[in-house]
DNA sequence: TGTAATGTCTCTAGTGACTAGAGGTTCAAG
DNA sequence: CTTGAACCTCTAGTCACTAGAGACATTACA
């Protein structure tokens, strides 16, 4: 049995971010001291590590809860837990391409100028201030 | 002049955030009508289409306010603004390089389960359980 | 001119996933 | 037994909006 501080030092996982887990129900209550402090397993640390593995994924945490859910009934189809992870995939994907055309616009922009003169001429401000400017949709 | 709703239908941006940005000072404060209605011109549309540009390309409202800051001044250095695009430059970099990373590991995920086993024996829900399966840092 | 529909006003609170801080209690080491 | 670090709960703040309540203004049409 180890403290919340412990777990958070195993985990990487912040003190008050396991105490928000708790209380957004991905982690079950902790036991506690007399003293009402929480105590922790290995039962813990798996579940935790589980979570922010996810988290770090970009799954949100509604999607983490179902996830968990499906991890607590062995016996039911993972096809749930498939479809998760593939809208997790497009979402990423989506977000990949949308990332690339600002990349290239902004790329476009610092290009056009040299940060040398004043704002007047700025062509970075002038791309901001006419969409016209820009070579595609964004 | 113009209504708020007016303005909302040209710049594409909703009745709420435009109140929300004048808020922010993004947007210096609108004239009114004698019944306190907000009246705009051709001024505030553009100021209006400049930030709608800039946040969909990513600038955070500090730095919009930044951008305005040398617009209103307009025989400034432009160096600033060409500092705030390449910061976002970098930004948008950073956040396309650790997508791809995740883009990755999603679809090794997905690969390893059908979707038509029981949980128990799921990929997905391994891999999520167990970093060491995974075959890089994300 | 009357009325009804739509638009607008301010204000408060909610979103997601935390983070920060106050003020108090408990634990572990020496 | 004392000290200091770690822990507790609670509230509020972050970012960039979004939603809703309840009241007032404007516009279109009869």
């Amino acid at each position: 049995m180890f403290s919340i501080g412990e777990l958070s030092k195993r985990t990487k996982v912040k003190v008050p971010t396991i105490r928000y887990y708790e209380e957004m129900g991905l982690l079950s209550e902790a036991e506690r001291t007399s003293g009402n402090q929480r105590r922790y397993d290995t039962v813990g640390l798996e579940r935790l590590s589980f979570i922010r593995h996810a988290r770090d994924l970009g799954f949100s945490i509604e999607a983490i809860l179902s996830l968990i859910e499906l991890q607590e009934h062995p016996d039911r189809s993972c096809q749930a837990a498939t479809e998760i992870a593939t809208s997790q995939l497009s979402d990423v994907r989506a977000k990949i391409k949308r990332l690339r055309a600002l990349e290239k616009e902004l790329v476009r922009m610092s290009k056009g100028c040299e940060g040398d003169g004043v704002s007047e001429d700025c062509y970075v401000l002038a791309s901001l201030a006419d969409h016209k400017l820009c070579n595609r949709e964004h």
